[in-house]
RNA sequence: GGCCUGGUAGUUCAGUUGGUUAGAACGCUGCCCUGUCACGGCAGAGGUCGAGAGUUCGAGUCUCUUCCAGGUCGCCA
């Protein structure tokens, strides 16, 4: 039996038992034990940090016999005096001062865990999840998840004093086909008819709006049933926020306002406002993405005019088709990469789309993969145009736009970690501007809304509707930081002929219009201010503020790559009677 | 669904060309130690080498299949 802890109230945490003198009582898990035969020390443990406990056979022996039986992370709670360490650790807030115990209880016992409960644990993560109760006792996840608290105490402050409403949205709501899957409820009632679990509270902010709301706030559950990433959870916490009266830019500069109240608050950095801006367009030509990491270079240029005249097929070829021959330039030393770390690189951009890459490696002279096929001068016109130099690395890719875009996107972010040229402590906000309206399907060989069908475009687009879709630019905004997609925002339709317009441009029908939101056109008959808003990625957000690689960091309870968690094992099969009662009968389709 | 990486004591890893009884560190158990602080010393327990099949006189090591985890592309209006 456990001992009880009548008569005991704790009256202060481990990380703040400081100063010597006064009687406390503090709770907590045996961190360490180290007994030395006539004096037991135990280091406890809580959220707040570690305090030594001290026990003497001399004084008080069936104290010290307890102390004695105790083990790791054991559940004690101890009273007694704080005195001065003989010697002290100045390692450790605590380690002046220890507890000498006149009152020790054993609250649980505990077996041994599967791994040491330490700060700088490198055990599989695989294991970690599936005893995730005990690694979140672990001192560096438990900074992030506190840290996580006060980024969302602080945005909380902010837009409650900026006059916003925190309002709830349904968690059951009606299933859009468009986009992302949904994540699907059952209803018992109506059988065959199910609930969807909201990807955002997109449709209902908007219908506040119309309510005369004025400015929304919602740390709102969002729910996507498609495959993870590193920085992509099935269930995520968005800050979810809508304005009425307002411009894109009154609604950035909000923004920006609470960008800069969290960074100083959370984690004292300053954040420089107005953040710096880049059209999409420029985005995608500088760096290959609509993500930048601008924390360093290696940027992207167009050669297509230098090497135009080259004998080497596979430039001419790319040209011919409508393509294009870029380069980047890679420094800081790449110019000694081995041949094998070249072809991993190519390896690499095989995988994303490229046919390969070809290299100037400049080590002592440049040397180039190519080189057969240039005529002379050729190789220093391409060095010069990218400002190479000895020491530098010039990968060139040549195929359709897109292709060579994404590949030297992401193959400039390899080399960017590869080198270690990206500084950790920058925080490199960027709104990404004038994002396309729509984007070509190339399966369907159509055009499709790139954002959810009540964007509004940019006025001076409207023209090109009908004629020129890839010209049609939308009042949507991105927000990135450090190379992560933070936020996306835009401007809502809310001039009823020009919703119609938009529906038709999309190829939608009266009937599927009617279908799907109906009860939101419906809506917008009836007065809406002019109104738009963000959606701010809260998990993504405290990722990068605590530094961390991945968002099960920075949750608490994590889904793996497949969705499932392995703690709990969900999802997890249901018994045919609750099936029954739904209405529904599993076919599970074998491939 | 494609590609890449990984899986060996509880944990982190080593394990040569395929060759005797698969090792180390930490953790764990017991004993010793009155000032440790990543305490120390002595002794000990602990392994279906992810699983299955194949090649071989012989497989942790080679081949195939499969499972699990991670990264990434597709996907994410």
């Amino acid at each position: 039996m456990a001992d009880s802890m009548k008569g005991l109230k704790r009256t202060h945490y481990c990380g703040d038992v400081t100063e010597t003198g006064q009687e406390v009582v503090v709770g907590g898990f045996v961190d360490r034990i180290r007994n030395k035969g006539g004096v037991i020390f135990i280091v406890l443990r809580d959220r707040t940090g570690i305090v030594q406990l001290l026990f003497n056979d001399k004084s008080d022996p069936e104290i010290f016999e307890k102390a004695s039986s105790c083990r790791g992370e054991y559940v004690l709670m101890a009273k007694g005096k704080v005195v001065e360490r003989e010697s002290k650790n100045y390692k450790i807030k605590t380690g002046l001062v220890e507890i000498f115990v006149d009152d020790l209880r054993i609250l649980a016992k505990a077996q041994t865990p599967p791994f040491e409960i330490v700060s700088d644990s490198n055990v599989n993560e695989e294991l970690r999840l599936k005893y995730r109760y005990l690694d979140l006792r672990r001192e560096p996840l438990q900074k992030n998840i506190i840290m996580r608290h006060e980024i969302a105490k602080v945005t909380r402050e902010y837009f409650y004093e900026n006059g916003f409403l925190e309002i709830e949205t349904p968690m059951m709501m009606k299933s859009t086909p468009e986009g992302a899957r949904d994540y699907l409820v059952p209803s018992r009632v109506h059988q065959g008819k199910f609930y969807a679990l909201p990807q955002s509270p997109q449709i209902y902010k908007q219908l506040l709006m119309i309510s005369g709301y004025d400015r929304y706030i919602q740390l709102a559950r969002c729910f996507r049933d498609e495959d993870l990433r590193a920085d992509r959870q099935p269930e995520f916490t968005q800050i979810d926020l809508e304005m009425s009266f307002v411009d894109a830019e009154d609604i950035q500069e909000c923004v920006e306002g609470f960008v800069q109240r969290v960074f100083k608050e959370v984690i004292g950095v300053e954040i420089p406002t107005p953040l710096p801006r880049l059209t999409f367009a420029d985005a995608m030509n500088r760096y290959g993405t609509d993500k930048p990491d601008t924390r360093f270079g290696f940027e992207i240029q167009d050669i297509s005019g230098i090497v135009k005249n080259t004998d080497f097929v596979v430039f001419r070829n790319a040209l011919n088709e409508g393509g294009s021959v870029r380069a980047i330039n890679v420094k800081d030393g790449a110019g000694t990469y081995t041949r094998k770390e070249i072809d991993k690189l190519i390896e690499h951009a095989k995988g994303i789309g490229a046919k390969g890459l070809a290299y100037i490696r400049w080590a002592d002279e440049p040397n180039c993969s190519f080189k057969k096929f240039l005529k002379d001068g050729e190789l220093e016109t391409i060095c010069n145009a990218v400002g190479a130099e000895k020491g530098d690395l010039i990968l060139i890719c040549a195929d359709k736009n897109k292709t060579v875009l994404s590949t030297l996107g992401a193959i400039r972010l390899i080399c960017g970690k590869r080198l270690n040229v990206i500084p950790e402590d920058k925080y490199n906000f960027l709104w990404i501007t004038e994002m396309p309206f729509f984007e070509y399907d190339e399966e369907s060989g159509t055009w499709v809304a790139a954002h959810h069908p009540f964007t509004m475009p940019m006025e001076e687009c409207l023209e090109y509707l009908d004629t020129d879709p890839a010209n049609v630019r939308a009042k949507a905004w991105d927000l990135v930081l450090n190379g992560t997609e933070l936020s996306s925002g835009s401007m809502r339709i809310t001039d009823f002929e020009l919703q119609q317009k938009m529906f038709t441009a999309l190829g939608m029908t009266d009937e599927e219009i009617k279908a799907k939101f109906g009860f939101l056109v419906d809506a917008y008959r009836y007065g809406a201010p002019p109104h738009g808003g963000m959606g701010i990625g809260l998990d993504r957000l405290a990722m990068i503020m605590c530094k961390a690689d991945s968002l099960r960091d920075v949750t608490a309870f994590p889904k793996v790559q497949n969705a499932s968690e392995l703690m709990s094992e969900c999802p997890s099969t249901v018994d045919e009677e609750n099936l029954s009662v739904l209405g529904i009968k599993v076919d599970i389709q074998e491939d």
